[in-house]
DNA sequence: AAAATAGTGTCTCTAAGACAGTATATA
DNA sequence: TATATACTGTCTTAGAGACACTATTTT
């Protein structure tokens, strides 16, 4: 294949075309302890080295978007997260987002299952990563964030937000099989509401494909309880009806 | 600022890091004679000049996304569409896309009011640009498209059916003042099906803010009817309750 | 008058939300 | 026993859809 990276025959003369450096940076939103978290690292290289950031890394020849995305979070923090649901967020072009020159960066939405189990040692241990309370980061009382991320994680946030309402996307938060209890956490963490257990409950199980009932019960909390029924993901990734905000 | 392009230091030494070409690609549908139509062009580069393409350019030194996209309408289908609602559906990155070598393309989603008036002349007059029913695109009766645009293009329009769904795009259709009976149209052309004109008027007028009354009437079409009241678009950019798809 | 388009009234059905009540676990 | 969580039943209300009816124009 040809590797031709000059200006195409007929815009040559009038049009000052460039090469860009292109990145991915991953936004990656999980549930801990009850609340929506977003994992942040130290990059390893450029002008911000001590400050946190989204994992990223700039694409390489032959490697796709998706792909770059997953190593951002391979090399920069450690995961290895086959079961994360990887979207694009969308790119950000602006000329003077990075200051060592124009970069374009294409943002992705990563969610997953709490991944503690996941990792031992790596960034993680260290320090070089970590998950911060993303209602401290959308309310200011979060770090500075370097190159223009403040932009992107408002982004993300809102986006997953969204999406719950009207995709199957909050599966995405939790590992199978889950009980209903775990999947309307999900959502009052994201959401950052209470939710009526009963009515989420009727919404969820009328919503087609949404998800499928499987064998056996999960045990109770250290505190009790009932045991509850086991579900996995259904086919579907619209919702209808959707599950509507309060 | 600095304009360097090369590997950030610490990386060098491991990552084979390239830059890439920037390419933006629009998708402009309107809406013309009751149909969702979308915009095509020859490209006037490149291996694909006798094939239909949608608009897209390089991306210059210091221009944002944006502006790329603009420019693509003016260049290639002599649009200039300030009333056009753009936004971005996605970044298409597959390292084999163009034939000429590794090309990141972000593409547009561009929605406009009917655009006959604006144009006189240029690609729409001479044939270098032309609309294309979506239907037909759709249900493989188009022509064959250059790159990967028969990938952007069903991502375009599903995006834009979706969207009229939750959001108030399907103002950006229609000129001001505007009837609520061309706002019927718009969903009708875009889902392709036939609505209830008295439930869509009580849906949509008593959605916050989707539109709002204005002084007068419209003239009736040429074979009579009552003349309709006129509005112009709300501020609302969601849409409570949401337009659902039947 | 007939036809066309705009707009209102009203009925039915679904689903959302509030909340009372039942079921099954732990301490 | 008290407490916690899971699940069911029921009532009220909002909104979607079907469709009859009224209003105002053109031919």
């Amino acid at each position: 294949m040809s590797r031709d990276r000059s200006p195409a025959p007929g815009t040559a003369a009038t049009a000052p075309v460039s090469t860009c450096a292109v990145a991915v940076d991953v936004a990656l939103l999980t549930v801990r302890e009850g609340r929506l978290q977003l994992l942040l690292v130290h990059p390893d290289a450029g002008p911000y080295t001590s400050q946190w950031a989204l994992p990223g890394r700039r694409v390489r020849d032959d490697e796709s978007l998706d792909d770059t995305a997953h190593r951002a979070l391979r090399e920069l923090a450690g995961l290895r997260a086959p079961d994360a649901r990887l979207e694009q967020l969308r790119t950000y072009g602006d000329p003077s987002r990075d200051p060592r020159g124009r970069v374009v960066s294409v943002a992705y939405l990563a969610l997953t299952p709490t991944v503690e189990s996941v990792v031992d040692g790596g960034p993680l241990a260290d320090g070089r990563a970590a998950f911060f309370d993303v209602g401290a980061l959308a309310g200011g009382g979060g770090p500075p964030l370097a190159y223009d991320h403040d932009r992107i994680v408002p982004d993300a946030i809102e986006r997953a937000r969204s999406k719950l309402e009207y995709t199957a996307l909050a599966t995405a938060f939790v590992a199978e099989p889950f009980t209903l209890g775990e999947l309307r956490r999900v959502y009052e963490a994201v959401w950052g509401v209470d939710l009526d257990a009963a009515n989420f409950r009727r919404k969820v199980v009328s919503a087609r494909d949404f998800v499928v009932e499987v064998e056996g019960t999960a045990a109770p909390g250290p505190e009790g309880g009932r045991p509850a029924k086991r579900y996995r993901r259904g086919r579907a990734s619209r919702l209808h009806p959707a599950m509507l905000r309060p």
